[in-house]
DNA sequence: TTGTAAACCTATTAGTAAATAAGTAAATTA
DNA sequence: TAATTTACTTATTTACTAATAGGTTTACAA
């Protein structure tokens, strides 16, 4: 199935996103590798912020595909999973969307500003659910509550995405086996 | 003594820097507070990118500063003014200067760039001999190598500042005790 | 008193941003 | 087959953006 116009602005969109920031790309940097004119973006999505709002949506059903995938999986290898994901993230020069959002987020309209919450809350609660069976099964050591364990996961994992830009690549590597060694008995 | 113009436009550019993104506020969002003229910044900062040098270079100062002051005072209680510190920012909807330019990272010369990298490493390695010490001392209870602990502890409190924008207000104390909890004996 | 440099301002420019109006070709539906 | 809708293009507008050239005021120095 060849992928649609829409799909791709998405895409592209997405990436420019999660590379450079929500105010430094703009409707030309869409348009020009896509061969389409600048008002075809608009015509599939009037404003800067509808296309944001359509960006975080393809997020959540990402992420609701990749859960469900995931749900018969065992707790260790879904964090597993997680963890390795947000790796490629890291390889590919991106960030995740929730920190790519959160620095412009007094640039973004109220209705983004909800759908990017409804996602957020989505993965923390998603983390929680998954250390809190991890430690009924005795998989996971427990350390502190459950939502702040999740809390922390997922903080140390945004910020290592961010912050090997500026330092060394290595220090992604040490970050996510520390998340494991820490949690795993 | 007055704050000369150089000085101020440097805090509000960093306060709009900290607060909206690199990329999300321009001269005139300088100069019109300031009651001066869109020149007068372009007199002290030809380039924005010699703006975003100069904020930089003002932070270093400023960490300068605070760990001199600090030095004479047991990591125990160095690690908890460091976590106020941030605990602050949260409070004044900013986030700090390392994750406000993560996110824009591409859009920054190389020189700034080199400036960044070199506050970052300032405060990666001022915690890493804060932790040591402490271990030291016997304050600190051992989890990994001492620059992997430092790197989750700014991680942790780094992506807090941003997290929080998303998810609710107590999500940052969480973390900010859960960081000291794991760590203090 | 003259010179000069710092710290501005006035005025302008070239470029780019998001957004829109109006038109067109092709596909879909009635 | 006629009407309508989809998916665009062409062309333009409004509103910035960073940046610069050149002029003015003030203060201090020679």
């Amino acid at each position: 199935m060849a992928t649609s116009t829409r799909e791709k602005i998405i895409q592209l969109g997405d990436d420019l996103l999660r590379r450079q920031g929500f105010n430094a790309f703009s409707y030309s940097d869409i348009s020009k590798p896509l061969q389409i004119k600048n008002a075809a973006v608009h015509y599939h999505f009037p404003s800067k912020q509808d296309l944001a709002f359509a960006i975080v949506q393809w997020h959540k059903d990402i992420f609701d595909r990749f859960s469900q995938k995931m749900a018969t999986k065992e707790p260790k290898d879904r964090l597993k999973t997680f963890l390795n994901f947000y790796h490629s993230i890291h390889l590919s020069e991106k960030v995740d969307i929730i920190s790519a959002f959160a620095t412009d987020w007094y640039s973004l309209g109220p209705n983004v500003q909800t759908e990017v919450q409804e996602f957020t809350e989505l993965v923390i609660e998603w983390l929680t659910e998954l250390i809190q069976e991890g430690l009924d099964l005795g998989q996971f050591r427990k350390i502190q509550n459950t939502r702040t364990t999740a809390l922390r996961v997922l903080s140390s994992i945004f910020a290592s995405t961010q912050l090997v830009r500026i330092t060394s690549d290595q220090d992604f590597t040490r970050v996510k086996n520390s998340i494991l060694e820490e949690l795993l008995n």
